[in-house]
DNA sequence: ACTTACCGTAAGTGATTACTTACTGATAGT
DNA sequence: ACTATCAGTAAGTAATCACTTACGGTAAGT
């Protein structure tokens, strides 16, 4: 299982974003995503590393390549975590006061 | 205008987050939101500043009081981000190639 | 077998950042 | 006016992390 934790983490970083992003168009290898990225080849391999943990890419061995691939999976768990602040209270100030004002003793 | 790139390192971090799912329960003032986290009062404000400025939460004075809401704004901006890769190709290795395959002159 | 191409890992470094305490400011009540 | 409450800012610190170079390991070609 992949937590939201690591998939936000894991976009949070503008290396990897852009890494992510070049998925777009298309499955690639390392070396490929790497090219034009002002980051050495290493880095983007521990960037990768990153996303697949987090559930975003997914990588398959092709010779002495590895490409890697755009995973729905991480993208479906992100959205579902967003739509769940969809219909909270923008209001309701009251509500959480009551509940949440423990912790400071009535002097 | 707010980027996603904002949105995303706001929700990175954890403590952050939290603050930030407290208020789905409704909108509350800074030492509410403070009580029950692990960390100080003046550190929540400087998390609510972050999360302001990524669009999303908004905040209102009430007398001394600062009360926090949820803004849908940052939320949208983000489901739309994710939207953008839903349709792209899982496979589509060689166009990638072809593309990106410049940056190694042919030896 | 040797070489070449491709990629992941190890180790070390510099910069970012989340946190603390101390303070300053503003509002409300007595 | 004085006091108390609430919150944002300043400054300093410790830990995290993205990056580098160097290395090791595997697959394919000659």
């Amino acid at each position: 299982m992949t937590y939201i934790e690591d998939t936000l983490v894991a976009l949070a970083d503008p290396t990897r974003r852009a890494i992510f992003e070049k998925l777009k168009r298309g499955a690639a290898p390392v070396g490929v995503l790497a090219a034009g990225l002002p980051v050495s080849r290493p880095a983007v391999s521990q960037h990768l590393k990153v996303l697949k943990q987090a559930g975003l890419v997914t990588d398959r061995a092709e010779g002495v390549r590895r490409i890697y691939a755009i995973n729905r999976a991480g993208l479906t768990a992100m959205r579902d975590w967003i739509d769940g602040f969809w219909d909270t209270a923008l209001e309701g100030y009251a509500a959480a006061f009551e509940d949440e004002a423990n912790g400071e003793e009535h002097k």
